[in-house]
DNA sequence: CTTCAACCCTGGCAGC
DNA sequence: TGCTGCCAGGGTTGAA
């Protein structure tokens, strides 16, 4: 399930093979990836619209926050004429992606057999990565997509919301509009951690809830959000409210610390549905220490993990190492 | 304003 | 064997 370094991990490898290539051909073979995750409602004309949108346009830089992946289109050259799809007096536009959860982006040959959840092929054309092989470097960037929650769109880069009065610079500070809404994640420079912990501590809800909310923070999903409580002792049904403001700095940081190494690690794969561009595995699921191990041994004091529902997410804890809140409540 | 639950989707698995 | 039902969990939406 990408969270915030799987997201990174596959931004880095549109770095390498897609950035400063220019996208020839578009082809989209199940329209559900155009519309939002919770409507299926694709409007008429939306594949084309992506299409034209798209086609003959070269990616300038590929950008993330939190989960969101969006990847800057240049300015169109040459003067702008009216029938012209894209007027390069108006806003950038940037193709925007959610990988939701099973989306991935690999790189291909034309050659290569389609995968059956291949949902888009974008054709690359322009140099290719100085490492690949110059004789055949893969010209074919393919959107799979098990469960199609995941999606890809054109649209308009707005000024960021959470750095207000930053001057944009080309399309730094800039965000897509469906992102607008998203908070900064731990990895960003200007994170603040401090006003983020204030934040969490005026919720009504659970700890590990908030933690989830990518209102609050973004980047942190259901792994995550197990691994920083367990790295804080805390037990994911604290209440937000009542967590001293020590423990939920505590947390954060352990989520920017969790998320850190496992980007080193190429983050966490647990089967096919998470993989590189080149469709590598990441290595941070061997370092898990409570997600997904139910019934195994606390690696800090051996008491058997246990599993509980918070926010109608499956959790992982400790119960000697996590010690539940006093008051049973609700997640 | 905040919080919550339904919904979107496919594939793997348990149970019959 | 083959069917049904449930679960996994990103995010959005609209109701309370």
């Amino acid at each position: 399930m990408p969270e915030l370094p799987e997201v990174e991990s596959v931004a880095s490898g549109l770095r390498t093979w897609a950035a400063g290539r220019r996208v020839t051909g578009v082809r989209v073979f199940d329209p559900r990836i155009l519309g939002t995750t919770s409507n299926r409602t694709i409007a008429a004309g939306a594949v084309e619209e992506f299409t034209e949108l798209l086609t003959g346009r070269e990616i300038a830089a590929v950008e993330r926050r939190g989960k969101f992946l969006w990847l800057p289109l240049a300015p169109e050259r040459g003067p702008w004429r009216p029938g012209r799809a894209v007027d390069p007096s108006g806003p950038p536009l940037a193709l925007s992606v959610h990988l939701g959860m099973s989306g991935q982006f690999r790189v291909h040959t034309p050659a290569d057999p389609l995968h059956r959840h291949t949902r888009a092929v974008l054709d690359l054309a322009g140099p290719g990565p100085a490492e690949a092989d110059p004789a055949a470097p893969p010209t074919e960037l393919r959107f799979l997509d098990q469960r199609i929650f995941g999606h890809l769109g054109v649209e308009p880069l707005v000024p960021d919301p959470h750095r207000p009065g930053a001057q944009p610079d080309g399309t730094a500070g800039l965000v897509p509009g469906s992102a607008a809404h998203i908070a900064p994640d731990p990895l960003e420079p200007g994170f603040d951690l401090e006003a983020v912990g204030r934040r969490i501590q005026r919720k009504r809800t659970a700890l590990k809830v908030a933690l989830l909310d990518q209102t609050t923070v973004s980047g942190i999903g259901n792994i995550y959000a197990d691994e920083a409580l367990f790295a804080a002792g805390i037990h994911p049904l604290a209440p937000a409210g009542s967590t001293r403001i020590s423990r939920i700095r505590a947390v954060l940081a352990a989520a920017d610390a969790v998320m850190r190494s496992s980007l080193e690690q190429g983050g966490t794969s647990f089967d096919a549905l998470y993989v590189h561009v080149n469709g590598d595995s990441g290595y941070f699921a061997r370092s898990l220490q409570v997600y997904g191990r139910t019934g195994r041994p606390c690696p800090r004091c051996g008491t058997p993990i246990t599993r509980l529902t918070v926010g109608g997410r499956s959790s992982h804890v400790c119960p000697a190492c996590q010690r539940p809140p006093r008051r049973a409540r609700i997640g």
